[in-house]
DNA sequence: GTATTATTGTTAATAAAATGACATATCCGC
DNA sequence: GCGGATATGTCATTTTATTAACAATAATAC
């Protein structure tokens, strides 16, 4: 790893202390200690530590951690004080189901919606209208589109998802069950709930094998 | 790590591995190397040889792995030849579209919708009729529930979750977000999609930062 | 103000994961 | 069948991540 550059095991821990913060900022906790936020959090004390200063002493010795600051200097080293544009491409049930989600409070705006299915014409969701694919390119050149939700079954993703890069767009938060293998240059966050099940269904079998089941 | 205890690490790698062993199948793939399986999935072969001898030797030396037995293999790991009954506690938007998501062939097979909220009654998705809350107990009783999908906003999740627990529920696949803290032999698998979105907000801000956004 | 306690930031030690190396076994062409 | 090529399974090494230790510093009590 290169000098300066963050670990993503680091990454993926910050949304988490993110919200454990928000919760104590809501009911009112002005201060807390690593130690206190590692119990709650049931994690080392030396792992907080050594997270936060990955990015700069933000406790006092003696003190602890001020809550609100803490919570606000995470959120920007998130990226959360900035706002993105994001569409979704791919209207169906997960889709949708993401368009009515409110990502706004992490910084994302959704500015549209898109789908090949000529079906889904004049729908809207959440006061968007979805608007046909072919549309996309006129689209992308009169709005600023930072982010991509793809939420297209397998077999269109990845040639999309190149035509998605041709466009000029560097972010893609991908729910199609296949990798995309884009260019380094733009970021792909994938959420593969099938996946997930499958990890979960390997963990139940190991926990519960054995045990009688009767029925 | 005790002893014959698999990582985390290496569980949550198999899904990969399964689909794509289950492209090479459809592609009429009948062999297939350490080496070239790692070309394709960009990992190193070495740790694709050694996650598969934590379970075993699948291989053979000369000629590599048998595409249709490893495929199967790794299933059978994973418990996806078992079926799983599964209900969804939650009929919003995301439960909704989670229930029309076809989960059978990763051995999830639905049988019941619930939310508290009457305005579902009567309505029915993939033609599961959606239940009320209150008669979860009863359900649970008349039928074997492996797992519980949990669609509901962050309140509810928590003691809703212990109440589970209590009902004897082994296993929960999570969309609140927000820790559930149950008891260890509780299988929990969380998706937290705000912090995914998080850390793609992050990356995009690390990859193009500095760079001019001319509107 | 001084002593005591609390708690950080950081370095050191340990543990875990990933990679590399290689001996051994199997395949395949001839 | 023999020999070279191939590719596994496993052990050794390196790298990365986590945990522990502690010196330095600030807060708090008196």
């Amino acid at each position: 790893m290169r000098k300066g550059e963050i670990s993503k095991a680091v990454i993926r821990r910050l949304p988490r202390y993110y919200r454990y913060l928000g919760e104590l900022l809501q009911n009112g906790v002005v201060r807390i200690s690593s130690k206190e936020l590692s119990e709650r959090m049931k994690v080392t004390a030396s792992q907080i530590r050594q997270d936060l200063n990955n990015f700069g002493g933000f406790g006092q010795q003696g003190y602890g951690y001020n809550v609100e600051y803490l919570h606000e200097e995470i959120g920007k080293i998130l990226g959360l004080d900035v706002t993105h544009n994001m569409i979704i491409i791919g209207a169906g049930n997960l889709g949708q189901a993401l368009a009515n989600y409110n990502f706004e409070k992490v910084g994302f705006h959704l500015i549209g919606i898109f789908d090949i299915n000529p079906r889904f014409e004049g729908v809207s969701v959440r006061g968007i209208a979805i608007q046909m694919l072919d549309t996309l390119e006129d689209f992308l050149s009169e709005h600023k589109v930072d982010v991509v939700t793809l939420t297209v079954p397998k077999r269109p993703a990845v040639d999309l998802a190149h035509h998605l890069v041709d466009l000029g767009i560097k972010a893609i938060w991908n729910f199609a069950p296949t990798d995309l293998n884009l260019s380094e240059d733009v970021c792909v966050k994938n959420v593969h709930l099938n996946e997930s099940l499958m990890t979960l269904s390997y963990e139940y079998r190991a926990k519960h094998s054995g045990e009688a089941r009767d029925e």
